[in-house]
DNA sequence: CCTCAGTAGTGCC
DNA sequence: GGCACTACTGAGG
């Protein structure tokens, strides 16, 4: 049996093998939470992150795909997810790329099952995909993820019921969870 | 308020 | 394989 581990690395050694360097586009749009930069690759969208400059959000997504070439020019995709991020009502057709280990996406479709205008701790999360003790692994998991409020790893707090982190500031957490609270869907 | 151990997955060496 | 990281948690000062 080979491990997920082994598989990984594996996939990992051949993209850094660069013969055929991946392509990823992306552009940047406004939102009431600061700029959104949705990036996608030949599988769909691999990423949605936020942020207050360009420069930092562009430096981010080259640190996340260091193999990848990237290219402007996705201005109706992030237009698409900026509308999405601003009225989580409303879903979003493009598909996903999302890339992690098993674990991570069993972290992430469980996050994905977290209703909007609620929130769940990171022990009801491990206790959720049936991994009781991996609670620090499980906040390590939404920590890697990608795709900002697509994967709404915003919505899981410490057990206390307190904020803990957040990759792009824990505000704008603060402000996600507010508005999709407000918005009693 | 604080520290500490237990804990599991990941990344880097 | 090892080792040092965590967006954690509950117990104990």
């Amino acid at each position: 049996m080979q491990s997920d581990r082994a598989i990984s690395a594996k996939s990992a050694a051949r993209r850094q093998g660069q013969r055929d360097p991946e392509k990823i586009s992306f552009a940047i749009a406004e939102s009431s939470f600061g700029l959104v930069l949705a990036a996608r690759s030949a599988k769909g969208l691999c990423a949605v992150l936020l942020g207050d400059n360009p420069d930092h959000l562009m430096r981010e997504l080259q640190q996340r795909f260091p193999a990848a070439v990237l290219a402007e020019g996705e201005g109706e995709l992030a237009a698409e997810v900026a509308a999405f991020i601003e009225s989580p009502s409303r879903s979003l057709d493009a598909p996903l790329d999302l890339r992690g280990t098993r674990f991570q996406q069993t972290v992430w479709q469980a996050l994905r099952e977290i209703p909007s205008g609620t929130t769940a701790s990171y022990t009801e999360i491990a206790l959720r995909i049936g991994q009781p003790s991996a609670v620090r692994a499980v906040a390590q998991a939404c920590a890697a993820n990608a795709l900002a409020v697509i994967v709404p790893c915003h919505r899981v707090l410490r057990s206390d019921g307190k904020l803990s982190g957040y990759r792009w500031g824990i505000e704008r957490k603060r402000l996600l969870l507010a508005k999709e609270a407000g918005a009693r869907l």
